[in-house]
DNA sequence: ATTGAAACGACTAGAGA
DNA sequence: TCTCTAGTCGTTTCAAT
């Protein structure tokens, strides 16, 4: 499952991950490599799952999503199949945008988006704590985020 | 700070934060007007920092980062200058890729990406436990991601 | 605001080193 | 592997609506 990379497969990665829409001419100029070969090496890359997409980073605020939340949710039961049950209900709740599973006593953290409190509230209370299965919900409002790297810690 | 869009520019967004990296006709095609005007959208949202930035999605385990875990913090003081000084902190930290300031008991929520558990644990109890004006930490590690969308939800 | 045309530059296949 | 060349296609400016 481990890739073997090149010191130019780390640098493309380093770049695209940092700017997704960078022209493939200034990132093999920025690598140090002609255009083909660069082109290659980024479709082996994405061919290889490496690279699982491209995608654009928007100001929820500005779009009217004033509320980010995080939900821990813990479960009455944790069989492999009630926990594919839940999952399956995050899958259908729009406002959850990004879901975790974890180790310990919390057993999943929910990452939500909300225009308002009001709707948050609405989604905590008639709609996550009242799923099957649930146990507890304790919810965090996020004052602001401090901090927001690419995923992958890619020395720079 | 609220943005006053039409339909075509909420498609954009749409087709953009799923894939950051369509070109223009295409872009253009799928909203319906013609490449130029398309792209005079695309800029001015853009300018108006509606549209931050294009990322690339790397796949971290495949590169070695098999570790994903959350840390809650709770600090002894919360005035804005304590704040600040951890922000400050957590801004150094190479494996915090993501950082939230919450409301309530916890007061930050980092998202640690580490190769390993002994570099992550390394971590946690030499850099974050030490660090200054840190009351509590506790960690939590992520099984598996069971959700992943583009943060805001346009209706598809 | 938009379209359509045109110049410019990037993408990408192919040949050859 | 790579670089170079060349044709195709996308980007971007501009005139006109």
């Amino acid at each position: 499952m481990k890739a073997r990379l090149d010191a130019i497969d780390w640098h493309i990665l380093k770049e695209l991950q940092q700017d997704g829409r960078m022209t493939n001419v200034e990132l093999a100029r920025r690598v140090g490599i002609s255009a083909p070969p660069c082109l290659r090496r980024v479709r082996a890359l994405e061919e290889a799952g490496l690279v699982k997409g491209y995608r654009t980073i928007l100001d929820e605020k500005q779009l009217g999503y004033d509320v980010t939340a995080f939900a821990m949710v813990g479960l009455h039961s944790q069989t492999e199949a009630d926990l594919l049950g839940f999952e399956k209900q995050v899958a259908g709740w729009k406002l959850v945008r990004e879901s975790y599973m974890l180790s310990g006593e919390v057993d999943f953290l929910l990452k939500c988006v909300a225009p308002d409190l009001q709707t948050l509230q609405n989604f905590i209370i008639s709609e996550l704590t009242a799923a099957p299965n649930v146990d507890s919900v304790r919810t965090a409002l996020t004052i602001r985020k401090t901090k927001d790297l690419p995923i992958v810690p890619i020395d720079e």
